[in-house]
This record gives structure tokens, C-alpha cells and sequence, in this order.
DNA sequence: AATTTTAATGCAACCGATTGCATTTTAATA
DNA sequence: TATTAAAATGCAATCGGTTGCATTAAAATT
């Protein structure tokens, strides 16, 4: 019942000219008659052609397509920064394809190794919280294909990376939760061998240290960040005699179902404890109250990548400098942490 | 620098066998002997052989990838379906291309050729919510290449179609808030040419004709649902003299922005209005109070979706009949909407 | 009119895997 | 040992564009 796909033979034939002469004039060769080439999009339109991508790439060798792989969809943030590449890439000929490892380094893995398959001819990796080992990106750098790593990077691995100031914005964060009057406060956060995490921790340690307050292990919380995870780190603190004041936890997502728990607890949010989550996403504003976040340019922050890795495709030589590019974010402050009335 | 790629004449050459025992033997061909595949794994693996993809798929004319097409993906709905999908696609050996319509028509136009041109074995769309016009996926019903519709659908395509039972939803939802008392009923919407939105409309008002209540125009708004529509639609009707005692809105972002407005305003919810959103995604959670809201079965979905795509991507034949599969939802009741204590 | 330039087009060899059919090798049977 | 059946393997065409080089047609120059 399928009819038959028409091919640029077929273009030749009814046209009396050669194969070679249709691939051309599709192509918008400037060898090429501009009536023959009317003649040629006329035909093709006329017989429903499309040019058949196999047989293109097999000869040309690259497939005009870059791979994305990020650990979850459902932010606010990886929608942004994936409109942000598309829109880029896009306007340049290439298409997509996306994958999620969903936190786990195998299906990271796996989806790697789908895309080098795939001879995607670039790759826009956001790693998994839990991925340790990074061999399955040899087959990329070796074969010289350009890899950006965004947001979750991992030091080890030398390639162009493209993040914001994680140790800058964790210091922010706890900064203003100690200008606000906190002593005490907990931190929740994602898995610290990942950067993101790690190097919000870090500026965490140091605003306490700046202000010669001693880091208390027991404030702080290593998990995935789920309900589940929330929920069961919140309940173990509230059985504390003393409380924490303050708590700075990574993803808006979570701030707002830790607040939630907290409030049903009969704590004031500010008052007995203040919070900042991060990234800014829809969900700290309708709180109550709303969540103080760092806010994340995830548009901006694509278009950074995308443009990036079309340089890098572009001059297709050696270019096998890498850099590391980071971007600004900034503290909104809402009423989540607002104890203090002035400024 | 490019280190040259394996083929199967490399591995035929090494091994001095022929380029079509290497193929079979990849593919674990019964005709081939034993020993001479693990040869030839042995040493494909040896060499880093990977298959050449546009090869393979030139001559075999089917690329084992399906196409997904959705408004956007920064909701727990959507990326549920989605995980749905991907897991079963995948275990069936098929990869997924996920691009977004952001909800514009002229976008899901280029995403569908695209996806034609890339030669997708199958196509899934949730139609972006100003779609008017279907000829782009004329194509792929020309070549009978499976399409399966998914929640925004459309009554005038003749293709397979999953989704849930929106005007019972709709009907569950107005019922409930007439349940609690409510007299004047807001519906906030979405473009109502969609099915999913005219639906629920109907549901609604079937739920006031019921309990002899008239339609009132000036209570129904129907727009994007973005944040600036919800916030336009609450203040102009803020203004009025008499205001609404319920809310149904039909995405749990937007309910919870226009909570968060009402809240604002000064209005106590649920006691001079009560809320009923849609989804239930995280965010219907964390709201104070709690967002009742429609449970809608993502996941589930997704796997639906999968499986039936994936059958008539079996039976190539003419397997023309199409179907439609409705899911169950359910009312999830929080506080947003409790007036009542009993029950 | 003869010669040189420039513009258009064609030829044919790729790209790498697949597969129907033929052929060879090995095993089974007479 | 000769013959037949079964098991392995090879040949070569095919999928549909692309592109370096050659060729032809048209235009410009002398």
C-alpha cells in the first residue's frame, strides 16, 4: 500500500537531466542553471520528494545532528536551557535528539552509547548525579566529536563546560540566611561528587567560616533530593531537641516540599527557620511563603552551549582547546527568609 | 586526527572471510557457524567496530527510531509519559526523538517534517494547543506509517488515540466544587478548540446543568494559561462587584499562580473561593492550602502508548483500524476545595 | 572566425551494510 | 567410495545521495 519514495533518479529521469545535476540544484549548488533548479523544486515538490537522509549521510559522513543527555526533563530549568539550544541549533540545520539518564549512570550510559551510534555529531552532556566513571565518553574524545558538559560537569573530564558559579551562589544562599540572623543552619543537598552540589557546599562552608561559625556535620544532608529523600531527612531533624534556624536545599522543587513538611510541623517559615532553595523555578513562587532561590539563566545558558559546540563544528580541525565558560546567577529574595524587616 | 572508522570489510579482510559472513555474523544469523561468529565479535570488539546506522538503514529502510512531538516538556505530566514511553520503546530496541511545538503551530509543522524526513518508524504527538490545521501529518498517513494522538488529540484525524475521559474529569471536578457549595463557578482553560480543554468545558457545564444552574460567559475565560494570562483573567475579575465562590482551572501551574494572586488580594481559599486544578503535579502539593486537582495517569500513558505503537509497527500490514484508549483519572481532594467537614 | 573563459551538466566511483541466490565445504547416507 | 543432504560461506547487486573530475555548451575576447 506504500507508494513508492521518489528519488532524485526519478527527478533525473522525468527532468532528462543527470542525478548528479538534481542532488545539486536541490542542494543550491552555484554551478547550477537557476531554471533548471526551478525546474528541479518543482518537480520534487510536484511528486512529494524528500531527500533521503541515510544515503545523504552515509556519503557525506556526518548526520547534522547533536545529542543531548540530561538526568530529568521536569524543570523549569532543563526546559529553558533545551529551548535555548534548540532554537540555536536549529536555525544552523541540525536537529536533536534527547535523552534522559534519569539519575543513573548506566542509563547514561547506555544513552552514550545510542548517540555515538547514532553518529550524533555532537554531544550536550548534563551528567548524572551518581556517574563516577566517565570512560563511556572516550569513544567521543577520541574520535575527536565535540562534547559540552553543562550544569553537572565533572572536573575529570577535559572538554568545554559551560555553568554558573555553583561555590558563588552556595555562598550567596548561606550569606544571606546568616545576614538574616540564622545560626543553625542545615543544609540539604543532591550527591557532592557532582560539582553542582559540591561546589555549592563549599560556599556554604566558607560564608560559616567568614564568619567564624564552625561547620556542623550534623546540619548536613547528602541524598536525591526526592519527596521521599525530604521528607525522611526532615522528619529525623524534627526529632532534634534543638532545631536549625535556616535551610538552604538545592532545588526549588524540594524547598518547597520540605516547607511544606516543616509547616505541618507547626514551624514559621520564616521565623523558627528560613529557606533558600535554587533555581527559581515557578514552584518557589507559589508558596507561602514564597522561597528565596538562586535564580539560573537556563535560556541563556543553552544558547551559550549551542553556539559553542557550532564553533566547534564548524572548524572541524583541532580545535581541541576546551574552555569553561560560567555564567551569572543572582539571589532573589522572597519572604521565605525575610526575617529582618530593613533592606 | 580522526582515527578511520571499522567496517565489516576491515573485519572480512582481517579475517579473511567475506563482508556478508561479517554482516550475518553480527546478526547472529543461523546460517553462520559458531565459531566463526565469535571471530568475528571477537575481533569487532577488539577494533572498536561500530555499525554504520545510515548504512544499515539505507538498505533496510526502517531506522527503529520513533518520533515524539509535544507542546513542551516542563511538566511531571509530560515527562512521565515520556519515561513511560522511552522504557518500552526501549526494551523493544527503538530510540526516541523528542522535540518540542511550544505550543505553536508553525513549530509543530517543521518538528512533523523533520521527523518525516528523518524516517521515523512512528510518530507520537500531543498536539500543540493552536493546531487548527492537520495536513502536515498527511504525509505520514499517505505512507501509513503509524501515528498514535495522545491527550491533545483531534477528532478529525483518523489515527489511534490515548487519552483520559476529560469530560468526566471536567464533570468530577465542577461537581465537586457544586458539592462544596459552590454558586458561581470560574473556569480558567486553555484554547478550546483542543479537545482536552473542550471537553472539560462540557464536563463543566454538564455539571451545572445537573444541579439547574445557568452557564455564565462572564465566569468562563479560555486563553494560554501562561502566568500573565492567569494574572490578566484573576484581576479583571477581581474588579467585578460580585465575585466567584470556586475556581476550576485546568493546569496545576496555573492554579497554583492564581492561588497565590487570590491569596494576594486578600481572599481566604477555600472559604470565599474554592480551587480545583489539573495534573497533579508537585506543585498542587505545596501550596498553601494543598491544590485539589485531577490525577491523571502519565506513566501509564506513556507505556499505552508505546505498546500500541509498537504493534502496528509489527503487523506492517494494513492495520489501518484505529482505536481509541481511554484511562482512568481520578479527583484528588485537598483543601483548596474542602468547605465541608463531612465528607 | 578562432580562441579563451566561464557556465552547466554528466560520468562514475564512492559511502557500508544487507540479502537472494549460487557455490563450496562438510556431514550423512546409500 | 559415490551420492545426497545439510551447513557455511561467498558473489554481487542494491539502497539513494554526493562529489572530483571530465566534458560539453554558451559567452566573451582577440
Amino acid at each position: 500500500m506504500r507508494n513508492k519514495e521518489i528519488t532524485i533518479y526519478d527527478l533525473a529521469q522525468k527532468l532528462n537531466i543527470s542525478a548528479a545535476t538534481v542532488s545539486r540544484g536541490l542542494s543550491d549548488h552555484p554551478a547550477i542553471n537557476k531554471e533548471t533548479k526551478k525546474k528541479i523544486f518543482d518537480l520534487a515538490t510536484e511528486l512529494g520528494y524528500r531527500s533521503n537522509k541515510f544515503a545523504s549521510n552515509l556519503r557525506k559522513q556526518h548526520t547534522h545532528t547533536i545529542g543531548v543527555i540530561v538526568p530529568r526533563l521536569n524543570s523549569l530549568f532543563m526546559s529553558s536551557v533545551l529551548s535555548g539550544i534548540e532554537k540555536i541549533v536549529n536555525n544552523a540545520g541540525y536537529n536533536l535528539i534527547i535523552a534522559q539518564s534519569f539519575e543513573q549512570e548506566a542509563k547514561e550510559r547506555t544513552n552514550t552509547t545510542t548517540m555515538f551510534n547514532s553518529r550524533v555529531d555532537g554531544l550536550i552532556v548534563s551528567l548524572s548525579s551518581d556517574t563516577k566513571d566517565f570512560s563511556h565518553f572516550d569513544t567521543f574524545i577520541k574520535k575527536n566529536i565535540p562534547i559540552v558538559f553543562f550544569d553537572r560537569i565533572a572536573k575529570e573530564i577535559d572538554a568545554t563546560k559551560v555553568l554558573i558559579d555553583n561555590f558563588k551562589a552556595g555562598y550567596q544562599a548561606t550569606s544571606h540566611l546568616l545576614d538574616q540572623g540564622c545560626k543553625e543552619i542545615m543544609h540539604i543537598t543532591g550527591n557532592i561528587t557532582r560539582n553542582v552540589y559540591k561546589d555549592r557546599f563549599e560556599g556554604y562552608k566558607k560564608a560559616l567560616e567568614e564568619r567564624q561559625l564552625d561547620f556542623d556535620p550534623s546540619l548536613f544532608f547528602s541524598n536525591d533530593l526526592s519527596e521521599q529523600a525530604v521528607q525522611d531527612t526532615i522528619n529525623e531533624v524534627l526529632k532534634r531537641k534543638k532545631l536549625p534556624d535556616g535551610l538552604f536545599i538545592t532545588n526549588d522543587s524540594a524547598a518547597a516540599y520540605a516547607l511544606t513538611i516543616l509547616k505541618q510541623a507547626g514551624l514559621k517559615v520564616p521565623k523558627d527557620i528560613a529557606i533558600v532553595g535554587f533555581n527559581n523555578d515557578l514552584i518557589s513562587q507559589v508558596t507561602e511563603p514564597a522561597i528565596t532561590t538562586i535564580n539560573y539563566p537556563g535560556n541563556e545558558m543553552g544558547e551559550t552551549i549551542a553556539r559553542i559546540i557550532l564553533n566547534r563544528l564548524d572548524d572541524d580541525g583541532d580545535s581541541s582547546f576546551t574552555s569553561t565558560v560560567t555564567l551569572n546567577s543572582d539571589l532573589v529574595i522572597r519572604a521565605s527568609s525575610l526575617r529582618k524587616k530593613d533592606k
